[in-house]
DNA sequence: TAATGCACTTACTTAAATGTAAGGGGATGA
DNA sequence: TCATCCCCTTACATTTAAGTAAGTGCATTA
């Protein structure tokens, strides 16, 4: 019931607002990725923080997670069915974002 | 040329991104707002986050603010041509927002 | 003289997000 | 026996965002 009281955007912004969440999205989509790739891809965020936005994306259903019960462990990230849903959104959202980061650029420039 | 370097999509959350923005923007599309009507229409925000996110969204272009210098002052907000061109965008994440915040709904309720 | 209206700002406090450093568990190789 | 690999978690510290309360300035009204 609270759910419907949210305004929409806030819920997306929610969702993606982590700070590494949309590199982890980006990286996800070229394909799948274990925990430790993607910490090499993304050498700045700690393992914490890390984990913990994995983990909010999987409990968002915007990413799968699979687990190889292997010795030692293999664990793999990929984009959820539902995630890909995001695509197209984040793709207009980056048209915005490249424009407005452009024009800022100018106008610093001038 | 730094900001050529950042993620377009982290650029867009960090434009909307303040807690507030994104409802400031709505009621700013409907029509142009007094600051005392803003505060009346979003009862919950303190006045100084209140101004600080209409002065980001100022920055960033997405608004414009225009003083009549009359006794009291009377200072109107309204959304800029290039603010114009969110909305689209904005509608877009909206769409998704909606259909996300159903879905945990549904998820809740079973 | 004091109070009111408008659009803020300033100084200070609290809450939320992120970062740092270290540990854990279980098999395997030196 | 000790270190290594992988995928994390925990306790603690720092940074960033938001909130609270009070004050500013000028003219008009009471």
């Amino acid at each position: 019931m609270i759910h419907q009281r949210k305004c929409p955007v806030e819920t997306l912004i929610h969702v993606l607002g982590g700070k590494w969440k949309p590199m982890i999205l980006w990286h996800l989509i070229e394909s799948n990725k274990r925990f430790n790739d993607l910490e090499k891809l993304i050498p700045d965020v700690s393992q914490k923080i890390f984990s913990q936005h994995l983990r909010d994306l999987e409990r968002e259903g915007i990413v799968d997670r699979t687990v190889y019960p292997t010795i030692p462990p293999k664990v793999e990230y990929s984009i959820s069915e539902y995630g890909k849903k995001l695509i197209p959104v984040a793709e207009v959202m980056c048209a915005w974002g490249e424009n407005h980061n452009k024009r800022k650029y100018k106008e610093s420039a001038s």
